[in-house]
DNA sequence: CCTATAATGGTGCATATGCACGTATATGCA
DNA sequence: TGCATATACGTGCATATGCACCATTATAGG
């Protein structure tokens, strides 16, 4: 006989009522989904609104500092940067310094799009907040922050 | 003089504090490496772990309604269904009454898969909610079943 | 100075994600 | 019955995601 290991239907139930991984990405397809809408007049997505003004907010960040700072692999940010300068909304140049290193910042085009882009997030983000029941922010805001420090 | 729209410092700092999306997309990516990790030998994902393990659960479920509770568009369900197809962990059925539709179920290989995965996904749950403070807890569901409702 | 090691970033591959659009089937209404 | 509409699903396209592996540059130790 073989022993296939079987499936344990209180497991079963176990995962659906307590897997932290699902509930975060289902989150996070569905509030990616909203606010890709709410710029794609812009033919921007969330992920490159978000990265743009972390962007605006920081002095030439290197490629593996923006990884860093979005809990993203570094071959991916590479990747996705490209799109964002064939826009010309960025740039990326070498570091004068250390021959390894590429900096990256922000364009006037890519500071004047993220402007346009300003009034769609705080709407689409107060709509968010406003599903979300008051009590409840905090903790959750508390929690992500402990899956992905800052 | 072109009115270019600036950019208004504060509002760079509000969105880099207050960005519903941008935490709920980056413990994303953050916890979803995490449980990969924890599948990787038996060459499953997080999500697929997701995805079979609520197959597990569910009667012969259409494409349909996989996405729907995944909070997924319907045609990246499709194709990533056909990746665990291949690999014999489920089986694609039309449906007998509506030719439209079509059902899936887990396979005897999946069910097997899965119960290997099972303590894997157990030890890496535990470890992700020690890393959460037990108060943030019960907040951060309420909120990711808010923005996602089940 | 020279070499071992570390740090930084890129490529190839596979899969994941969503939208616009297309096809097939079912259903409601004249 | 016959057609308009709705529903379920698939394809083509572009981008996103991460891993294994590779190339280049910096740095520490002799």
């Amino acid at each position: 006989m073989a022993d296939t290991p079987v499936l344990d239907p209180n497991l079963i139930r176990e995962v659906g009522a307590s897997c932290v991984c699902m509930r975060v990405q289902r989150a996070g397809r569905a509030i990616g989904r909203r606010f890709d809408q709410a710029f794609r007049d812009l033919k921007l997505n969330n992920w490159q609104f978000t990265l743009l003004m972390w962007l605006a907010s920081t002095e030439a960040p290197s490629v593996n500092d923006m990884a860093t700072q979005m809990a993203m692999d570094r071959t991916t940010m590479t990747r996705n940067l490209r799109v964002l300068e064939r826009r010309g909304l960025l740039a990326i140049q070498p570091d004068t310094r250390d021959g390894r290193v590429k900096r990256v910042a922000l364009t006037d085009p890519g500071r004047s799009l993220l402007a346009q882009a300003a009034q769609r997030w705080r709407a689409t983000n107060e709509a968010v907040k406003r599903d979300i029941p008051a009590a409840a922010l905090p903790g959750m805001w508390e929690a992500l922050d402990a899956i992905a420090p800052t």
